[in-house]
DNA sequence: GTACAAGCTGAAACGCGTTTCAGAGCAAGC
DNA sequence: GCTTGCTCTGAAACGCGTTTCAGCTTGTAC
């Protein structure tokens, strides 16, 4: 527990000297170097991450923001977040929200209290106005779209991205198509909705499933699917696992996929290549990376970025 | 941006009587109190949390070290870990090693340089002996077997475990078991194999499949299997991820589970339920709770915990 | 011989909240 | 009347690394 003023009497030196040396400052004798050196290993010295971070004013330290930590959705969003934080030397503090409005300002207020440098948000439910007060304490990056001009953006565009998917199925002759959504009122959520009456000739309020969410949700949805009078030939998931899970329950109830009924999934989810699901691949590693990216500049005086990032299909053999 | 001293200025009044008032000590004047709380309004008064922590000494956060974040296996652990930290207070920073003893040495070292108050190991390749050496700084929880006891842990026995899988698959009449590791050299993984011989009658080298860590490993591993010449009857998984990576793959090349061969998972991800994987389930949300309490007590004082929870057979078709 | 730059050094201030300690005022107990 | 104890208050020290600024020495340029 020896610190710097320790070095410093140990070694008949001033502490200004023993900071010169634990920063490489070029102006210090070679002498006094070298007995600062030794007064720092006899004394086991070991720098105080907190004094730093007081002294300093920075944290190296980014809160991350997300509704379920366990929630493959975000697993390569995190991914790509944490092989980017460690090239800066960075931590991530994560902060699971569970989609509640309290869970999200107490993430924020972490950048209120100096806690944190900066704040990336993969998912939320506050607005944008609001979370715009919290700006002046910090850069903020999302994983969202519609972001204000003062908020940092890295996002799949769903409006496109979902267009892209329904597409995909028109091209493989289908034309009654349902949509399943997570939140029915998130800002993706409306976006695909928008994109599904666009580009959907048939599209009707009765084929939109939404509140699916997890891959039990996706198991559920096969006898939702089943009791429909009319149903959709084809059925495009907002994600992998609620995709999987209807898959799975749908072979043990005899449905047979695509022939009764064609499943297109989205987020390109390495698991689903073992189950030939074809999808739409969102590049959310390389968001993830990007989100860091641009948080970490707009901190050090660089500007605010907003970027769009495109879906890949992949083919599969549920379509 | 104003700090304590700036409110005790405004408020006429010494720092001493505001550090109180924030921290609703009893000994105030009801009329110094109104005058301190109307000047941290006033002023916009934040209380800076770096400050608070280089006076206190405690930080409130956790270093979580994991391997990779993006695996749903961790996926439980981790959530019982946030609710935990919720409940406290706490904050977690998650460090990513990817097995990597140079980042599992860094992850720890925010201990030594109080970067944390203490950390919560899931899986690691470091030594015991080595990790004793970090004890000193703070406390330390794993999720592994076999920790000396200045280390809490908190686990499931994987040579238990691992016995009352295969016990499953004798009861189902499986005799040609193999197995399917992850590392081979994990301690986890070493348990395993030990249980494996001492279990099962006609254990083989050949028959033990280690290196597969992902879905796509599993879906590999189809090959792998069927180019054997001996095939063993049943398969004893240690992911469900990757059981379930087999089964797809499985399903596409013809072969038929369980009739050409049962498949056993470990560990009861929810996704494994729709496709009627047979599972050893493994509490891992309440090992990460259990993770979290562990090292928070031990923080205040309180004793080392080690505990050994037990897995339970959840029935599927695939057995 | 003078000026200016570069190398080296350390005292003091700074970031900011908490805690200790000494002291004053006042009421209750004997 | 005196002791004891509680309420209230603030100065100063503490946790600890960084940065600013002033000052000294030595070297180089003209």
């Amino acid at each position: 527990m020896a610190n710097i003023r320790d070095i410093a009497r140990h070694a008949n030196v001033s502490v200004t000297t023993v900071s010169r040396v634990i920063n490489a400052h070029p102006y210090v004798s070679d002498e006094k170097r070298e007995r600062v050196q030794r007064a720092m290993k006899e004394l086991g010295y070991l720098r105080n991450q907190q004094a730093l971070t007081l002294s300093t004013g920075r944290t190296q330290r980014f809160v991350v923001v997300l509704p379920y930590m366990d929630h493959p959705y975000y697993g390569l969003f995190v991914n790509g977040l944490a092989k980017a934080a460690l090239t800066k030397d960075y931590r991530l503090v994560m902060w699971q929200t569970e989609y509640r409005l309290d869970q999200e300002r107490q993430a924020l207020d972490l950048l209120k209290h100096r806690e944190v440098d900066g704040a990336i948000v993969l998912s939320h439910t506050m607005t944008f106005e609001e979370m715009t007060t919290y700006r002046a304490y910090g850069p903020i990056a999302v994983a969202t779209v519609g972001a204000p001009e003062t908020i940092s953006s890295v996002h799949v565009d769903h409006y496109t991205a979902f267009q892209a998917g329904l597409r995909v199925l028109a091209e493989a002759g289908h034309e009654d198509i349902g949509i399943i959504l997570s939140r029915a009122d998130s800002p993706s959520s409306i976006a695909r909705q928008r994109a599904y009456f666009d580009e959907v000739a048939s599209a009707r309020e009765r084929w939109i499933f939404s509140g699916y969410l997890t891959s039990e949700d996706g198991k559920q949805l096969v006898s939702a699917f089943l009791s429909e009078q009319e149903r959709p030939r084809a059925l495009f998931f907002s994600s992998d696992y609620v995709a999987l899970g209807f898959l799975g329950e749908a072979a043990r109830r005899g449905l047979r996929v695509p022939y009764d009924v064609a499943v297109l999934g989205f987020d390109g989810h390495p698991i689903g290549q073992a189950f030939g699901l074809s999808t739409m691949r969102s590049p959310n590693e390389d968001i993830g990376r990007a989100l860091f990216d641009a948080t970490f500049q707009e901190m050090t005086g660089g500007p605010v970025v907003q970027k769009s990032l495109t879906v890949t299909h992949i083919p599969g053999m549920t379509v």
